[in-house]
RNA sequence: CGCGGGAUGGAGCAGUUGGUAGCUCGUCGGGCUCAUAACCCGAAGGCCGGAGGUUCGAGUCCUUCUCCCGCAACCA
């Protein structure tokens, strides 16, 4: 690139995340992920512009509201206050906090899709739907049987749904090509191949418009309909730069980002939806979407009743908002998934914070202190030991090493750099032994010249450090007497700019050890390795079940809403495992004089499933059938399963007289 | 055979176009005393998931198998 020191610009997102529960450490990762990549830019001259939100539409926002009794708004009002609160703590230096219900967001949505509806990429979809009314299923021309329905053989109507389309598939090619030009576009590679392969099965048209709630941006066209969540939620990278208003400025100047920063299982809205979109509207599409990994647990599954939810907060005010940091960038390799332990935590601080980096600060202080009266001594100007060079080399080098491991968004190698000029520091002093020298007071002058490397390379490492950990410059600019605030990058990487003749203040420990025996670990942490696997399977589990917020404490109802169900026994007659299906058990079921076909999601606990032949279940009967793997459920077995589904049992009626079809109450 | 990613010393990971297997932590032994019981040096410990093959030579390429993980399709 040949742009002026003025043009380069640096536009980077996080997702916009979803307020349907409180963040947790996953999320701070992202975010400060994208917060250290904005803070290097910063240093390294581009004019930056940093964006995060919060996603609030959707059906699942407006029914965890109305089970609080409070409206959409004054529950995601109260939950985003949080969300911008922990960015406060972590030192998020976002420029722009979006909610996708702010007015400056819902318009430019409207129009976007407006706009690609004019253009005719967007339409209302009329399938002259075979409609099988028992069935409430919608089935194509292909699908039907004898031209019935392929379910219960009935004939069906033709009948026409309201819904808008996005045609996706148009852009199939064009996306593809696009990908395949642009190696950088989706990282890191697994990603990318993952995407590529995706599309190359086919994109199907999407549909981008919902009746069955009202939570969300109006169709602008037809108020009956609200926008697709996704629609609505991705469109906020560019109405956050006031894209189409009458400022759009920043749109200008910052489109396309340079990076989406997301999750992994985003990834495909990002990599697939979103371009697609932004060819419809004619737009350019973002340079790079990354897809970073999970923080996993591997001390148990995270769980409220087991009290080890890791709460970003909670770990704020036991470390430090710098360690915290540091420890999600050191420890988790970007786009793989990492593990989060307290144990982990503490052992980071405790080696790398406190002994190598802190510590270095502290003893060289010390020594300036004590053999300098405190004054940061001028070198000498020849060099103290044969290890000077070898010192002076390394310094010069690490700014750049870290600079191109951040350019590719590897924050643990890029750490890992700096590291060695603290552990380079640290054997030098060994090297040179300054105590030694001290006792000659003819080796008065190679002690102040070791003395002004080390401050040196206390200050090329803590500039470098700035992105990761933005207080520790203060901290060690108190202790030192440099001015380490607000430095630029190439201040990292030039040797020889100690200021020489200030005063040192030794003070407390920049990052004092942490006692490993103060944290009281579950016990079962103790035997450490095994658990591990197991863990990974609870902890995605558990990830799973963030998105269904009703699962702890459900609303209570009364008996008319219970009446409402109709359960029964139902005797098994045929029971077989879906093809093709893991999960899936087929079910022939007996119900007085009826029969019905169940499917049921259990088949990994039911490895023969003939066993269930004859046996007698209990059946939600008047449950609205659902195709299932292309196979019609007419109900609902019931079934007891223990929290993280690691056990369950299909519920039985022991007693042999209970005649089928007969009523459960 | 849906798609993709893994399997490397006790743990977590690197290993570029094939050429004596590295890093961090942990363990053991030694050194130092400026420092936050910190720091420095050294050692032990790996037939690189199994089996075949290509090659003078494979962790690195090919075939096949086993086991993990993620995504997708389905858990009414």
């Amino acid at each position: 690139m040949t742009e002026s020191a003025e043009t380069k610009r640096f536009y980077i997102t996080t997702p916009i995340y979803y307020p349907s529960a409180n963040l947790h450490i996953g999320h701070a990762y992202c975010t400060v992920m994208a917060d250290t990549m904005t803070r290097y830019k910063r240093m390294q001259g581009y004019e930056t512009y940093f964006l995060t939100g919060s996603d609030e539409h959707g059906q699942k926002i407006e029914r965890v509201a109305k089970a609080e009794g409070v409206t959409p708004i004054e529950y995601t009002d109260k939950i985003v206050a949080t969300f911008q609160a922990l960015w406060e703590r972590l030192l998020i230096s976002n420029d722009d906090f979006i909610r996708t219900t702010q007015p400056r967001h819902m318009e430019v949505v409207q129009k976007i899709f407006k706009t690609i509806y004019e253009k005719g990429d967007i339409y209302k979809s009329e399938y002259e739907g075979h409609y099988c009314t028992p069935c409430e299923t919608f089935f194509t021309e292909r699908q039907l049987v004898d031209g019935n329905c392929p379910d219960c053989g009935r004939p069906t109507e033709v009948i026409k749904e309201e819904s808008y389309f996005f045609k996706m598939s148009k852009y199939q090619d064009q996306l593809l090509q696009y990908i395949e030009d642009h190696p950088d576009f989706i990282q890191p590679v697994a990603r990318r191949n993952e995407m590529i392969n995706f599309i190359k099965q086919g994109l199907e048209d999407l549909c981008i418009s919902r009746t069955t709630f009202d939570w969300g941006i109006p169709v602008p066209i037809n108020d009956k309909h609200v926008i697709y969540v996704w629609f609505d939620a991705l469109t906020n990278y560019i109405s956050a730069l006031g894209y189409t208003t009458d400022n759009d400025e920043l749109f200008q100047k910052f489109w396309p980002a340079d990076i989406h920063l997301v999750g992994k299982d985003i990834a495909r809205f990002h990599a697939i939806i979103w371009p697609c979109i932004l060819m419809a509207a004619d737009l350019p599409l973002p340079k790079q979407v990354f897809g970073h990994g999970w923080v996993l647990l591997n001390s148990g599954k995270m769980s409220k009743s087991k009290g080890n939810v890791v709460d970003p907060n909670v770990l704020l005010d036991k470390y430090g908002v710098d360690a915290i940091r540091y420890f999600l960038l050191r420890e988790i390799s970007t786009g793989s998934d990492g593990y989060y332990s307290e144990e982990a935590l503490v052992n980071r601080i405790n080696i790398d914070l406190a002994n190598d980096y802190g510590n270095l600060v502290s003893r060289s202080v010390a020594m300036i202190d004590k053999y300098f009266e405190g004054i940061v001594p001028a070198p000498a100007s020849s060099p103290a030991s044969e290890f000077d060079a070898d010192l002076k080399a390394l310094a010069e080098t690490v700014g750049n090493d870290a600079a191109a491991y951040l350019e590719k968004m590897d924050f643990p190698n890029a750490l890992a750099s700096i590291w060695k000029l603290i552990s380079r520091a640290n054997k030098y002093i060994d090297e040179t032994a300054p105590w030694v020298l001290a006792k000659d007071e003819s080796k008065k002058a190679d002690l102040g010249t070791v003395l002004y490397n080390l401050m040196e390379c206390i200050r090329i490492s803590t500039i470098l450090l700035t992105p990761f950990m933005p207080l520790v410059p203060g901290k060690v600019a108190e202790q030192t007497g440099q001015h380490l605030e607000g430095r630029t990058w190439a201040d990292g990487c030039t040797w020889g700019n100690v200021e020489t003749g200030v005063k040192v203040c030794k003070k407390e420990a920049i990052f004092p050890r942490i006692d490993p025996k103060t944290l009281d670990l579950p016990k079962e942490e103790a035997k450490a390795d095994a658990p591990v696997k197991e863990a990974k399977k609870e902890a995605k589990q558990e990830a799973k079940k963030e998105d269904t917020p009703a699962a702890e404490g459900k609303a209570e109802i009364t008996y008319d809403d219970f009446a409402k169900l109709d359960l029964r026994v139902v005797e098994v007659l045929e029971c077989s495992k879906v093809e093709k299906a893991d999960k899936l058990l087929q079910f022939k079921l007996k119900m007085g004089d009826e029969i019905r076909t169940v499917v049921s999601g259990i088949a990994k606990f039911y490895e023969n499933p003939e066993a269930l032949i004859g046996k007698k279940l209990v059946l939600v009967a008047n449950l609205a059938p659902k195709k299932i793997r292309g196979i019609m459920s007419h109900g609902m077995l019931l079934s007891a399963a223990t929290d993280d589904d690691s056990l369950l049992q299909v519920l039985q009626v022991t007693h042999e007289d209970i005649p089928s079809g007969s009523t459960v109450c």
